[in-house]
Formats: C-alpha cells, structure tokens, sequence
DNA sequence: TGGTTTTACTGAACAGTGTTTAGTAAATTT
DNA sequence: AAATTTACTAAACACTGTTCAGTAAAACCA
C-alpha cells in the first residue's frame, strides 16, 4: 500500500508548506505580522489546521528558525572557506555580522527571541545552534594549533568569538545604537570598527 | 491657587504609581505576565486610565527602563569607585554581568525588548542609556591615558566592550547558552571565563 | 459493492492582549 | 447655585494563540 507512504509525503509536504509560509510572513512583514491567523491565510487553510502539524506556535517557530540555519550555514561554506585559519576567522566573523544586519528577522529568530528555545526540554541539546557554531570551533581550533590567536581552550574561544559578535549585532537589530545619537554609517562603522579592533586584540 | 500644583503632584505621583506597579509585575511575575489590565489591577484603576497618564504601553515601558537604569548607575557607583583606571574597568565589567544575570527582566527591558524604544522618535538620544554608558567612556579614557588597554579610539573601545559583555549576557537571558550541552554551573564559567579572557587580551 | 471507521479539515468559541470612546460623577470655577 | 472642567470607568473593538465539536471525504473491511 503505497497510501500511508503518500500519506506521510503529504504531512512533511504540508509542513514545509507551513514553514515556508511562517518565514515569507516573518522575513518580508516582520514577526508582530506572522500570526497563525496570516500564515494560515496565506496556505490557505484554517488557522486550526495548523495546530494538527505542529503542537504550538513555538514549535513552528523552531523549525523556521532551522531553515534560517540551514541558510547560514550555507553562507559558512561558501563565503568563509580559506585554508589559512587566521583569514577564515575573518571571514567567519564577516560573514556572521553581514547575515546578522542583512536579515535582522531571521538573526532575531535565531539568536534573540525567547519564543522557538521554549521548544526545547531540559537537557535537550539545541542541535541547529551546535552545527553551526561547530564551523566556528573548527577554525579557532585551527587557529590555536597554529599558534596565530590568543585563547588556549577552543570552546571557550570560539564562545568569546560568537559573543562578541552576538552582541554588537544584537544592539543594532534592537535599536539600542542608533539612539547613541549616530547616524546609519556611523553605526556601521562603529560595529565594522570594534570587529577590526577585537581580531588586532586576540590575533598573536 | 495651590490646587494647582497638588493636581500637578498628584499627576506626577499617579505615575510613579503606575511605574512601581509595572516594575513589580515585570520582576515578579516576568514580562509575558505584565499586561495592562494587570497593572492597572495592581494599583486598583481601570485599565484605561493609564491612557491617561500614558500615550500607549512603550511609553510606560521607557518609563520603567528608567528606572532600571537609576538602578544601574546607582551599583556602578557603589561597586566600580577604584581609582585605578584598569581595576575599575574589571569592576564595571563584574557589576554589568552580574547586574544583567540577577536581574534578567530589567536588563531584558532595558537591552533587549524592541519595545521600550518605539517611544524614542528618530534622532532623539537615549539619555539613560548614554548616561549609564558614560562611566563605561571616562573609565575606558582613564585607561587609554595611562596607555593601560589596547584601545586608541575611546568611544569605540567602551563601545567593543559593552558589545562584548552584552553579547555574553543576552545569550545567556534569551536561553543559547545552556541549550549548547552546558549546565547552570558551566555556563557562569563561560560567561566569565570569557571575561577574564577577554580583559586579558586588551590589557597592554 | 455497501457499510464502517478513520482521517483531514474547519467554524466557532475561549481567554487573553493593547487601545479607544462614550458616558458619569465629582471637583472646580464662575 | 449653575456651569464647566477634570478624573475616571464600562464596554467595546480588533487583534492574538489555542481548543473543540462537528463534517465531509477518504480508506478500510465485509
């Protein structure tokens, strides 16, 4: 019987469906405009249609958030590939900022809003965060063997990396550096800045 | 006319009022739990009356942020006073992370929700937070003149390190940290191993 | 094939949110 | 004492996430 298989095609179809829709709405009219309501508008079904794919709206929310770092981690390989590791952290972290300022609502999605973590139990690893943060702890690893930065624990370095730059993005996406009383550029080069600084710091 | 000047304290009165009663709520029951309805609850008014006092709930949140903020500069004057430049330095770093860890909801509100700073019209400054950002600058100019940090620029260098230090305590309070395979105890090992580190890489 | 069960879906409701408005009683002014 | 202004609220509006009873179609079984 060849039925339950479709069957099964269809439900991981209509999941994607769902999916793509969530990140159309989030992406282009930003989160406040991504309800169940609008999504399910969108697909064209009823909003409680939904709700026989995914328990919550948060468990929805974690999937987009998956298909953001399938995004991210593509952008990985193909914009931060050079052999010498000193370069590929460069490129790593340029990379990560300009996806961070680029895509404010998916980086949102990814690294600040509270909502798609709550589907996660205790104790349960975050799997998307981890394979991408690997890309990272595999460059500074190499970095360390090669003696060309200044941290002796690779996870710690790489979590030092990946807040420093967490938190330069995350004060631009919710506004608190504009407010310094700096203009669009300025906030750029601010952000480009402290990149430039914090790699001349750490580099040996 | 006294009536006058009652009315403009009680006015003034009625909205410390309301703050305090948005305060408690947000530190008590957390934000998702800090509805109007509930405030207005608390101080045993209707819910619209804070329209009155309020144009809308951003304002009320700016409001309350600011008294975040008195609280901030307030540790940063009792914890961060060592006169030696890079001393304070550490003390500032120490007083803003754990500062940010003991008081997640404030420092959410005042760092993290897009919220509060809807009520900021474009080119307007964010007093409170230039304000608490100012001990951050004298402190890291201190350093840069006695030739203490590896800074030149020294709104860029207090800029990399509130970056550094915000990047650490959002990802901790929006749930990224604990979800990469740590527990409670190694997380706070991280954060700050990462700050020991990072001091480490600026000092001269 | 016909009858039964399972599946996929929806309309309508529930309980909550921020916010507005019309109406009211009290305080103030004339 | 009458008129006006002030301070406040009940009720509604337009949303939100979510649940549940009901329904038509598909699948299964005899």
């Amino acid at each position: 019987m060849g039925i339950s298989e479709r069957k099964e095609r269809d439900k991981v179809e209509m999941r994607k469906n769902i999916i793509d829709a969530a990140m159309h709405m989030f992406t282009h009219e930003g989160y406040e405009n991504a309800s169940i309501r609008k999504i399910a508008d969108k697909i064209e079904y009823s909003p409680a249609t939904i709700y026989l794919y995914y328990k919550d709206k948060d468990e929805l929310l974690y999937d987009v958030q998956g298909e953001c770092f399938t995004k991210l981690v593509k952008i990985f390989h193909k914009q931060a590939n050079a052999t010498e590791p000193f370069t590929r952290l460069q490129q790593i972290f340029d990379a990560y900022i300009n996806f961070g300022l680029n895509n404010p609502e998916m980086y949102d999605l990814m690294f600040i809003m509270k909502s798609p973590m709550n589907n996660l139990e205790d104790k349960e690893v975050w799997q998307n965060g981890n394979d991408a943060f690997a890309h990272l702890v595999n460059c500074v690893q190499d970095c360390i063997d090669q003696k060309l930065i200044k941290f002796d624990n690779v996870w710690l370095g790489a979590f030092s990396i990946w807040g420093f730059s967490h938190g330069l993005i995350s004060l631009d996406i919710r506004c608190r550096i504009k407010v310094m009383n700096l203009n669009e550029a300025q906030v750029l080069e601010a952000i480009h800045g402290s990149v430039a600084n914090y790699l001349n710091q750490i580099k040996t």
